[in-house]
DNA sequence: TTTCTTGCAAATTGTTTGCAGTTTT
DNA sequence: AAAACTGCAAACAATTTGCAAGAAA
């Protein structure tokens, strides 16, 4: 079974605090893959005590580093956050704005595609397009 | 033979000016992947009247719409520029930062791996790895 | 108790906008 | 001449940083 909140943080070395366990668990529970305000927002009431934007984006960036989240670049001038850290890919309904994970057995592997000089970490896709109705 | 950055601009219907054209020249004739201030930069000595920010940033957008110029996202944060329009993708260096172009051609298809729920426009795909020397 | 984190406010960085003057069609 | 563009400065938006007080190891 899954990791909780808690133990991925201490197995990730993060030190624990109510802030970012808060925060990973928000991220573990939504599917959709918000921006740093969209979580202060949904975060903020689960917390007995104010939480500062500054102290999201620093739990952000410290969860980034540590391997907890990845960050997800899909429109300009805005990071967006995701807790899923196995290797996937995004379809983004242009209309609703809407981003639906992609697991990675849904596309063939393409890692080695680039030939030798190029060794290849990692790699996302991203897609643009629109959802039929019965999606949605 | 390709179009030159005036024939080009006057195809999509683009109000031709001084800046218009020098900035898309700009972007034709190189390989990187500049920012607003590196295109700034890179083309301000080109002209013999000052380029203003904010002129750049509403000449790229108007490129960007008109299907002149791309936006690429690498990195959060900041927004990069490709005048190369035909569907590509991105190979990103991890130790310098460099961005190198993938042709289409380099990869399978994979615009109908989603099924036909998803109606794809287009797709761009980002590998992080690092390069071999000789390819520096 | 030592080290790291949080919160606040101020600072930075990237980008957009209002408006007067200039250029393109 | 009409419509659209440029530059400047001010406005915004997203994110980072310095520092004092508080919490975790």
């Amino acid at each position: 079974m899954s990791l909780t909140a808690k133990e991925l943080l201490t197995k990730k070395g993060v030190k624990m605090t109510s802030q970012r366990l808060v925060i990973t668990e928000y991220l573990m529970q939504t599917l959709e893959h918000p921006t740093a305000d969209e979580i202060l927002a949904g975060v903020a009431e689960m917390l007995p005590v104010p939480l500062s934007r500054a102290t999201v984006y620093n739990t952000l960036n410290t969860l980034v580093d540590a391997g907890v989240i990845r960050e997800v670049l899909t429109e300009p001038g805005r990071t967006r956050y995701d807790a899923n850290t196995f290797e996937h890919h995004h379809f983004v309904d242009v209309k609703s704005g809407k981003i639906i994970d992609i697991p990675q057995e849904m596309l063939p592997d393409i890692e080695k595609a680039l030939g030798d000089k190029f060794k290849v970490h990692s790699y996302t896709v991203t897609f643009y397009g629109d959802l039929e109705d019965d999606k949605k």
